[in-house]
DNA sequence: AGATAACCGAGACGGTACGTCCCGTCTTTTT
DNA sequence: AAAAAGACGGGACGTACCGTCTCGGTTATCT
């Protein structure tokens, strides 16, 4: 009942070559002169290929530029063994300090305009863009979001969160406010922000002493 | 020392009639065919304006927008007494249950498409122009917030949150999970999801009992 | 001292079955769309068969075509015995009428869109295209005014046209002023005019003295 | 019934100073380039002009130059009295030298490459594109041509051509042949080819009963 | 019989130009 | 002086083809 979809390319024939250089004329692009002035035609222009081979593999410039960032993530993560944060929430049993030694991390993380310029960018895109927005969400933001329910859960076989709380929904506690405020800018982003955060949300799960 | 300024046009001799004639347009256009593909030189043409008399008053489409929505929720503000949840979170006395009340509210209306629509579209836009962004919280975001504030400066006095707390603080703990969620559609607004960070962030800022 | 020529393709390995395809496809594409949005990748796609194929074996989009048109006519002077006229101009005796009938076959041959379409493309291609142009003369056009010389000459020798005449000249006197109107369209082109053309050139315009 | 027309511009607020950059830079790359590598984008940059500027007011690269061309030889024939040979066909009292003479003017201007190449690009895109054939026989040939009726008059006037002849039809006698020539290169044009069209013609090829 | 070339289909590739859309500025005319 | 109208120079869009260039997969000789 589809139509038919408007004749796939050939995935094995595709030019590694091209790739490569569309990943790093994007991302140098975007670096360079911000996400809303990079164009399509300038990463053609700037990777010395032609614009249709971008849009044969890409639908948008946000979906080239998520797995342009994606693959440098993935390259970081290859190289050493904590690319991107990837790795773990430490466990030292102290719940409170473990948390807030993220939370901070975070928030320098996304204070650093290396950092927040792209991100941003994507995540804005991501909004409006739904199908961008999943990507967005399954790719960079859920993998980092799972590093907490395995703390929590782990907390919890301590006794230090009580046992009926989800984990998947007690980590917006923490998370959630870090990221409205990074995104919406209503107010700094500073460690003592992080620092009460964290406080006020683990006094609301931890289990009564 | 400074260069002359353009040129300021002289806004006592304004036309209302063209300013309600693109607001109109404006937000016809945003909820006929998204913000994306809405144009100004569309705008004019549906307002039946020159472009140059946007160009005269706004610098950008988003800043149009923005005016346009603006004026919405005021009018609406001015019909009933709470056009767009101005008004108060009521205060019965039991906390829990009026903010349960409010985020629930909160969540329908973050999931209603009518909202939706506009309001992603200008956040986003906001969380890329700085200028439009401060705007955008200055003028629609904080004042709700700073009925949070009210609220919770309640439950201090009446001890049922502990003096120790910063409401402004606090207060993200119940709207930026929510705000993280609808922004960025991790995983689905539910009045269940309301309830359970309500549930968890209050336990952590009241009074130990 | 000359540059090695660029690999000639080994004719005798030629696919047969991809030339026939690449006429009927070249041919039923002008017939459909016309010459100038026939391409060479959709006579490939048309044919089933790849680009290089036609690359391998022809310089250009007119080329292939030339000799497609060419195939078809000798095709067709094959099953008849006259396929495109190439037969003869009669000759009755009668010279006046001989070249009204041949020039009146002539002006329907032109009127009918089957023969105008092609003829008329291939012609404005060789016009500008030097090559192009003179193969279309060669294998098409002058094989046919050749028949008018063997007419003339004939003529002459019945004494019906003047000795001195040079007959590769006078024929033109006949076909010049037909293939002109046909081509540049500046009157149209009728049995009435063919006889003119015939009456005047024939017996001279000039009052007798 | 028939549809809106695609909303007609506003020619009295036509820039002047644009329409003079495209015909110059028109003109200027075929000149160098040839028609064929002459672009539409050439054309706008060349002129320092958008493409929807040309857009906006000709249909094609082959309206344009028509446009260029003609203006050309409007503003020629303004300096002097005699552009493009619009003036007369001499009236001598001898038809026959009179007609020699103008014929091989056109023989050498068909022969002369400033003229052959746009010109031939011309006609060979007005054979294919009927509108705009339609244009270039009715400003550019038809005018010529009926230089060719006034001497053909005169000379039915003075006993010289007979008086049945129509000389609409007669010309074409003398021009259909070296036109033909000229737009198909069957054989080379020279003054001793264009003599003998004019013999042929105008004393009749037949020999004298 | 097996090797080894060439042709062949397919179609990805770097490019160029297309014709369209919209930007923000400028100019003309009307109110 | 603001406003409606819209032409302008400019830039990017997404598409269509160009002619070249690999890729396997048949043929079709030539060892």
């Amino acid at each position: 009942m589809t139509q038919p979809p408007p004749k796939a390319p050939d995935s094995t024939r595709r030019s590694e070559r091209s790739r490569r250089a569309i990943y790093d004329a994007a991302l140098a692009l975007v670096a360079e002169t911000g996400y809303a002035k990079t164009t399509i035609e300038g990463i053609a222009a700037r990777a010395g290929v032609g614009k249709q081979t971008i849009y044969r593999w890409w639908p948008s410039k946000a979906a080239v530029l998520l797995e342009a960032y994606l693959d440098l993530t993935a390259q970081a993560a290859d190289v050493g063994d904590d690319g991107g944060g990837e790795s773990e929430i430490p466990d030292t049993g102290d719940l409170e300090a473990d948390l807030k030694l993220v939370l901070r991390a975070t928030v320098d993380e996304l204070n650093s305009p290396a950092y927040d310029g792209p991100t941003r960018a994507l995540a804005a895109e991501g909004m409006v863009n739904a199908e961008l927005g999943a990507q967005f969400v399954e790719k960079l933001l859920e993998p980092q979001l799972q590093l907490y329910v395995k703390r929590l859960r782990s907390a919890q076989e301590t006794g230090d969160v009580r046992p009926g709380i989800d984990p998947r929904t007690a980590l917006e506690l923490f998370t959630g406010p870090l990221t409205a405020r990074w995104l919406l800018r209503t107010l700094p982003l500073t460690h003592e922000y992080a620092d009460a955060i964290v406080e006020y949300a683990l006094h609301g799960i931890a289990a009564r002493r």
